[in-house]
DNA sequence: GTCTATAATAGGATAGAC
DNA sequence: GTCTATCCTATTATAGAC
């Protein structure tokens, strides 16, 4: 990587974590500047357009990111054993939002939701639907005496269980980890659910 | 009510629809006093703390009102018919995020999660907390084979369903209203769902 | 590319008249 | 209780030297 590609990365790892931290409005370029160890004006310099070019730098990285992690989940994904692929596809998305700049890259996503731009807005949303066709998809191609519309029914389900979990541990209790008592539930839950097949 | 009473539920309100809108740290306490027809000093005389006490007193407020809201809900259970219960409890809380106060205090508790003291957060998670236990006992007052593990297991997905709807369409998809599409969603899932008893 | 210096403004908060 | 005037600091952003 080049000196000046360094440069512009450094500044985006430095507003990422302090966006994370205090959110984008209540970061100012001067706190990214003394913890990036720059100059004042060379954050101006690789983002002419100020903070806000900044964030959606930012943005963009982590939803690029993250889109190509949950394309590799999903595409390992063989319609049977429908159960252990399950809970391979919650630890796979838990490892994305418990690494560092992926748990960043969530907490800014939720928090600055109303600062996105109609087309990052439609990234989040496309990624999210993608995952529940995909479940529907893999479920319809089981052999079961259900309808295609409950598997549909039944993939919202196990989209539910993951969501709430993260949900719950990661944004409203605040924990910076999944405990192993909450994977063991949402294991029991995906368990108890699939009966219905 | 007094008219002083009357000021300070003016500043109150003024300050929850812009924190909602802009986010804390967004919002300044100029704008607060221009929409509130106020003069520059009397923010301060109301809470003399600033901004971050009148921060303080809007999530008060919305978690005491949301508090009896819930607990009103919870008080309505009766253990039987768990499907048309189950909805009942769905309804009522998408009545709560739906009314225009309920929406601002949603957006405002999850994006300023961080801003919360420890004793609203720990009031935030026990009335999270409250519900999923009020469900568990319901269903295990029912007369199933299932063992009190599964049925607590069960109360945890019926939770999920409700959640992972609300979270979808409120904050991800960024609606202001739950669409009947989804109303319905929920429904057939409780519907599958509780097939397992 | 990176720095220093600084302009221009916006922000939170207070003093004191009425 | 409510207002006007204002202080002080923080903030964004730019100019120009090196």
């Amino acid at each position: 990587m080049k000196k000046s590609e360094q440069q512009r990365q450094n500044i985006i790892d430095v507003g990422r974590r302090l966006f994370a931290q205090q959110g984008y409005a209540g970061t100012s370029t001067r706190q990214i500047k003394e913890q990036a160890g720059i100059a004042e004006g060379l954050l101006y310099y690789y983002f002419p357009k100020g903070k806000r070019q900044l964030l959606d730098a930012i943005v963009h990285e982590g939803v690029d990111q993250r889109m190509r992690v949950a394309n590799a989940l999903l595409d390992d994904w063989d319609n049977t054993h429908i159960e252990e692929h399950m809970m391979a596809l919650f630890d796979g998305i838990t490892q994305v939002v418990q690494d560092e700049v992926g748990y960043q890259s969530l907490l800014i996503t939720v928090r600055e939701r109303q600062l996105l731009s109609d087309e990052q807005s439609a990234w989040l949303i496309q990624a999210f639907d993608g995952v529940q066709t995909r479940l529907t998809t893999a479920l319809q191609n089981l052999e079961t005496n259900r309808r295609p519309a409950d598997l549909a029914t039944l993939a919202q389900t196990l989209m539910s269980l993951s969501v709430k979990a993260l949900f719950e541990e990661l944004l409203l209790r605040n924990h910076r980890y999944l405990s192993a008592a909450t994977r063991d539930q949402v294991a029991q839950q995906v368990h108890l659910v699939l009966q219905v097949l």
